[in-house]
DNA sequence: CCAAAAGTGTTGCTCCTACACCCATGC
DNA sequence: GCATGGGTGTAGGAGCAACACTTTTGG
């Protein structure tokens, strides 16, 4: 029996996935819209309430797979930061612990999900003033694309966002894309193959498209860049 | 009635906090005995149960005040993660939001606190082999230590562990603790007063102690340091 | 005077930026 | 040949590490 139950006030807690990848050269969320209440027809981040013997990574997983239909080696997921405040869901005490993915090649939204209608939305239209997400989901969006932004210059985190093997005019692509600016490509292309540890040449060559042919790489989306990559 | 409570379990929610300060010129942690079951007598992080019409950061200073004696006015708190595997507490399923707390002058352990026996610990003790903590917190500390080293790169956090105002000198020590690494006085000194937005003068200087007396500054800790400051 | 701590100068090197330029392919 | 994208060269400058030096106080 709970030893704190007569004490201390039960909460119900959440996870929730702001699911990240690049599609036609830009950043996209994958957002579902509720079928029920509360918030019902609005957009939200796929997500769902954390089982009894479930670690909060592992429920991450599982809603990745039942809402998106994405399995766990299609993403890098990380920990993005909990969000509870009292009235967030105004029903229940609802404490929702976010997560942060990055992925490639992420399927249509469809395939077994329960959520009926998901679809991909390039973030700046999910962040726009006309769109207007459940629940304080839109806070999170921000916070997740901000990290998302942020983790760009000091990790391989763009590797995740791109099949592999890539060329270098590909990743280039994936930081324009997240960082909305415009990047020397002869710079980038000295910065990113000088880094240590993070690309690894596949001695391949990306044949049949327009010009040269380019390079293959894999690439560590675990690296740490040091130096960092400056968006300045 | 919660709508939610025949088809998901309810958890128990707690927020811990690590609280960071300088002592004696070494980086030191807040812990407290516990007094109950489970992992009587062991040291732990100090914290307590979520209220249930409580924001979790209001939570965090709650606690802050009741268990160390802390104002909200002499720390910096940051959001540092969530921790929820299955069974950190034995009895029942607690899921922890940690917070990371850095300030100046904290007051000895005492004041009007739950904790009967609580104290400052150095960083280094307090990871060593021989000291055993409760639940997951050595993790969250080790998390939590680390968060503050990578801050101090990139952000003014070293300002909030020293008492305002400070001299470069004093700045330069705090740097040097929490990384445990030697830094160049000079360079430290020009890199650090031209860094934009950072340090205001006080037009002050500090007297009375040995050698030539330093000018004394003030600074912003929410300051974003570009370019940041390496560790290496 | 000396010791101690604050603060400035200097030098050589590394890295970055802003281009210009060459390379390899498809058509 | 030309267009297209991949990849390299290079000159100037900004920034940094290392270390010598000067300044201002207390004794």
């Amino acid at each position: 029996m709970p030893r704190y139950e007569s004490e201390f006030p039960p909460f119900f807690v959440t996870v929730d996935l702001v699911i990240l990848t690049i599609r036609d050269g830009e950043l996209c969320v994958l957002l579902v819209e509720r079928g029920g209440e509360p918030f019902q027809g609005r957009l939200a981040l796929p997500g769902g309430f954390v089982h009894i013997d479930e670690d909060l990574r592992d429920a991450a997983y599982r809603e990745l797979k039942e809402e998106a239909g994405i399995g766990k080696r299609h993403v890098v997921l990380e920990q993005l930061g909990t969000y509870g405040a009292p009235h967030r869901d105004p029903r229940d005490r609802v404490v929702t612990v976010a997560w942060l993915a990055l992925g490639s090649d992420l399927p249509e939204p469809r395939a077994g999900t329960d959520a009926a209608a998901a679809e991909w939305l390039p973030v700046d239209r999910a962040l726009s003033r006309r769109t207007r997400l459940a629940f304080d989901h839109r806070q999170i969006l921000v916070d997740g694309v901000e990290r998302a932004r942020a983790k760009l210059e000091y990790t391989g985190y763009a590797a995740a966002l791109i099949p592999q093997p890539f060329t270098i005019g590909e990743l280039h692509a994936v930081y324009e894309s997240v960082w909305g600016q415009d990047l020397d490509r002869a710079n980038f292309q000295r910065k990113v193959v000088g880094l240590p540890g993070f690309l690894k040449d596949t001695g391949q060559s990306r044949e049949g498209g327009k010009g040269r042919p380019a390079r293959l790489f894999t690439a560590d989306h675990t690296a740490a860049l040091a130096p960092p990559f400056m968006r300045s």
